[in-house]
Parts: C-alpha cells; structure tokens; sequence
DNA sequence: GTCTATAACGAGATAGAC
DNA sequence: GTCTATCTCGTTATAGAC
C-alpha cells in the first residue's frame, strides 16, 4: 500500500517534472506570455484538461517556473559561496557574482522570467519572495562575515537617507550597520544591471571582453558594500 | 497638387501616430509578445490589411515603437543635461539620471521595450543602434567636460582589462582615458539596473523611500566614473 | 482516491473566398 | 473591405479506468 503510494508518487513528481521542462522548453521559443498549457500538454501526448492534475491554472505553472528558477540561481550562488574556502570575503563576493553570471548566461530564458520584464496578467504571488532573496541573502552573508572580522569601510549614511537606512537594516541586514544595507541592496541591483545588460544583449556591439568587464565591475560592487581589498 | 500631397502626408503622418499610440496601449496590457497588428486595426477602426501601407510588418511597428522609445528616454536625458545649467559635473550625473528615472517609472511598459526581456522571435535592425546610444551619450558627455576642466579621479587599469579598456575607449570615448570607458560602461549598466529593479517591482517591500534611495545610487555611480564630490 | 479522456463554453486569432 | 469557416486558448463538467 505504501509501496503504491510510492510509485503513484514517483510518477506524479516525473510527470511534474516533465510538464515544467515543456513549459521551459516553449519559453525559450515563444516567451513567457505566450506560454500555452494546451501546447505543452500536446507536446506531452496528454490531453489539456489532464495538466490540472499538475497545476490548477496557467499561473501556477507559470508560478511554479519562476520559483524554480530563483532556486537554481539561488542554489548556484549557494554552492559557490560555500565551495569558496578559505579566501577573503572579496574573493568570495566575486565567485558568487561569477556563478550568478554563470547562470544568466546559461539559461537565457529563464533569467529573463525572474529578471526580465514582468509578465503581463501575472502576479507573483508571495510563494516566490523566499526564493527570490537567496542571492541577496548570499551576498548579505559575505558582507555580514566581513562586518565581523574586519569591519565595512563605508562612509557615513546622508541625513535624506538616514530613516530608509534605518528601515532597510532592519528588515534585511538586523546585524549590519545602516549604511551597509544601503550599500547592499544597491549592489544587488547593480549587480543584475549588469548581468541584463549582457544577457539582453544591450552589450553587443560595446563590450567585447565580458569575462574580464564583468570581473572588474563586481569587483568594484565589493568595492562599494565595503569590502577590503585585503582581509 | 502640392497641397493635396501635402495634406495626404499631414493625413498619413496622423495615421501612423494614431496606430502607434494605439500600439502602446496595447503593449501596456497584453505586452510586446502579443502585440497584433489585427487588434490594433479593430481598435482604430480600420481593416488589418489597411495597416500594411503603414508597417510593412509586424516587426517594423515594433522597431517603431522601440525607437520612439529610446528616442523619448534620450531627449529626456539631453533636456535635463541642457537644462542644468552651471552646476557641477556631478549635479548634473545626478540631475539627468533622475530625469531618465522618471521617465521609465512614469511609462514602465516603454521601458520594459528597450530595456526589459527581449521579445521572442523580433531581432532589432541596426536602425535602433543610434537611438539606443543617446542616455550614454549623454552621460559620456558629462564625464568629458569633467575630465577637460578638473581631470577624473579613476584608479588604473588591471592589466587583465588593459586591452577591453582601450578597445571599448577607441569606440564609445575617444578622448577619455580607457579606464573611463570601462567606468562608464559599467554605471551606464549599473543605472538601468537599478531603474529595473525599481520599475519591475523587484525593490517592493524590500526598498520604501526609492527617491532618496535612488539619488544616493546615482551619486556613487558618479564617484565610480571619477566625479568628484566638488569641482 | 487518483488519474485521463471527452466534450463543451466563450473568447480571440487566422486564412481565404468573395 | 467584408464574411465565414476554422483554428487557437484557458477552463470546467462529466464520465470512466485503475
């Protein structure tokens, strides 16, 4: 009984599977507003009506997507943060924007659901906010780590910004000056600014050499959340 | 005669702004993926085939619409930089970066066209590569005029970069030195992540007071372009 | 209980004949 | 420029196989 309660299991959780990487599949080709649950199930070789065993609605499918793509590239700067070792924390902050980039650079298509325009008629739902900080929340750690052993060359936070600061750290970095919450959520974006810009191509053209620019402009972004140059 | 073909061209130029203002309608709801020139016939009025002596295609409204669009985010720029009057280099890195903000934040949809995911299955002609190039223009200006009066405060280049540097000053920045141009480059890309962010929705709930926020961004990206704090 | 298939709805796009 | 026949879509109701 358990044991058919596994298999049932087993074949729910591959065909999930398989309906995600169809879906993945037409968002490379059409984009994400275009993406059809009748042509997936036609891909499949099922029937539409019967992918809402899987999903109850496009969206979810959609939802379902977006929250598998922050958990990758999530998982991506996870993995190299602690793969990392023993180098100081602005060898660690640069890995993990490189396998960030890495990762841009090898699924397109989804970074541009999570990082790209928002697709028009959906709205996220909250299932997708945990998944969506993990890289901010792998950067915010290095600069935690850093905070503690050396300190954060910042400079002083400008009256105008000071109650944002103030709110900023306490939502996201309780343990880190306000200063630094700034500095971090600036990077943050930047960070993705430039990863877009390659990505969408907006670099075609301008930048050759994208391997050596992105390195040198990650740098300067732990440059500017306060990371030394030497620990 | 003249009159008549003048009033035929007052007649169409009405036409093709009116299919286009009705284009970007439609891009505000349903996206550029599902832009139809079908739909935007019924809307005016007229039959889909009468479109086709406007836009031989499809495609060539949509580089119309991306063209206007860098071409309105580029006249913003270059009126708030002409605008400015006689303040620093630095005021007006800030001033003409606020103003594009403004633009994008008061026509999100525009934005996303040029600087959001691509449109599946439309490649941009070379036709929007000038147009595309007036926001960096426009900011390349500034760091000229600040290097020929007061010199930019820049570190050197990595050798890693030395050549990227020079190659991409040779292009974009002939009269700057090559660690500008690789500055520039890297803010040009940090400026519109941070306007991504805040326009896709990807600072909600996490940054409250964006204008003060987004001011102390821009003014790092003119430290890091070697602006000084006064001139 | 879990799943798939049939059929249908209302809406919209598309192709072609006229 | 008009009309129509035929596609697509998301979604639901229902019936039956396992």
């Amino acid at each position: 009984m358990s044991a058919v309660r596994g298999a049932r299991e087993r074949a729910r959780t591959e065909i999930t599977a398989a309906i995600k990487d169809e879906a993945r599949r037409q968002l490379a080709d059409q984009g994400a507003a275009k993406l059809s649950l009748r042509a997936v199930a036609r891909e499949l070789g099922m029937v539409s009506s019967a992918l809402y065993r899987y999903f109850p609605s496009r969206d979810d499918l959609l939802t379902a997507l977006i929250v598998d793509a922050y958990d990758a590239i999530g998982d991506t700067a996870e993995t190299a943060l602690a793969g990392a070792g023993a180098v100081s924390a602005r060898t660690r902050w640069v890995t993990v924007c490189m396998a960030v980039r890495g990762w841009a650079l090898a699924r397109p298509h989804e970074y541009a659901l999570i990082y790209g325009s928002p697709v028009p008629g959906y709205t996220a739902p909250s299932a997708t906010i945990g998944p969506a900080s993990r890289v901010a929340l792998a950067l915010i750690s290095i600069a935690g780590d850093a905070y503690r052993s050396d300190g954060l060359a910042l400079p002083p936070v400008a009256p105008a910004l000071r109650p944002e600061a103030e709110r900023l750290a306490a939502d996201i970095t309780p343990d880190l000056p306000p200063a630094a919450a700034v500095a971090l959520a600036a990077a943050w974006a930047q960070l993705f600014g430039l990863l877009s810009f390659e990505v969408f191509g907006q670099f075609n053209r301008v930048v050759t050499d994208r391997d050596a620019f992105f390195e040198r402009a990650v740098e300067n972004l732990a440059e500017s959340v306060g990371l030394l140059r030497r620990e």
